[in-house]
DNA sequence: AATTGTAATTGGAATAATTCTTGATATTGG
DNA sequence: CCAATATCAAGAATTATTCCAATTACAATT
């Protein structure tokens, strides 16, 4: 689907706040470029691409972004092993599946319902505030 | 409970050769601290207290070791965000709490019988090779 | 016990991702 | 408009880790 206008082609509007944070150019196109882009881009895939929108932008303030976003829940944070780090606009619980074949990142969902305290036996009064689940593997050859 | 021969002090044997690898006198030590040090050291921690029985080990051998013991599977490897890798003698598939207060990283056990595939949507045709799940949290204060 | 080939170790240099610092710019509230 | 604050850019600095070249240890064989 594209959009008719000439003007303003398919693109996401960002409201100038978000959840307190106060959206500057660079945020916008930071946070825009990982609308688009679901591939769970590092800080540097982002900032090769929002270079195209503002040349002038440094991978600094990619990570000013960034950081800004995960800060005030716009985004999240995943890391794979010690590689750079990915960031990824989905804010629903969710786990990631690495293809270590294609290199592709899989979301991973929970069952409907379900939930990481019916398998694990989480210590008496821990409170989680955070959860990264990360699957390695490949896909089956037949 | 402790050994009563002076001699021999409560110390873990290690044998010569695990799972094909050669337990060299470094990899013994460093193997050892492990078993002996269960909270989850770095690399660096694992260095200065291998220092007191190997005084000329150098921080690359410790990485080398516990690289070659996480190949050969008698260690795990473990990730927190982008901090250092910390490293685990428990190879039962078990997930981390991390304590943001204290710092203390938990072991948490799966509830027998259970699978993460119990709760995840994983996506079809995916072989999984290797699950890391880490919680972050903090304990009620009441 | 010497020899030889292989693997392991050392110590220091190199790397890569990220963070920090500083000065310049922009933005907001008064 | 002005002051206070937040953000940005550029590059330096940091940190964990890896790489590299030279030595050393080990095991098998003679």
């Amino acid at each position: 689907m594209v959009s008719t206008n000439p003007e303003t082609p398919a693109e996401i509007e960002i409201p100038e706040e978000i959840s307190g944070l106060r959206m500057t150019r660079q945020r916008q196109e930071v946070y825009r470029t990982l609308m688009q882009q679901r591939n769970h881009p590092t800080a540097n895939d982002v900032f090769m691409r929002v270079k195209d929108r503002l040349p002038n932008i440094s991978l600094a303030t990619v990570y000013n972004c960034l950081e800004a976003l995960v800060q005030h829940g716009i985004i999240r944070q995943v890391n794979f092993e010690r590689e750079s780090s990915r960031y990824c606009p989905n804010l629903s619980e969710h786990g990631h599946f690495h293809d270590e074949v294609t290199g592709v990142i899989h979301d991973v969902d929970f069952k409907p319902g379900a939930s990481l305290a019916d398998v694990l036996n989480l210590p008496p009064g821990a409170v989680i505030e955070d959860v990264e689940i990360t699957l390695r593997g490949k896909f089956a050859t037949a």
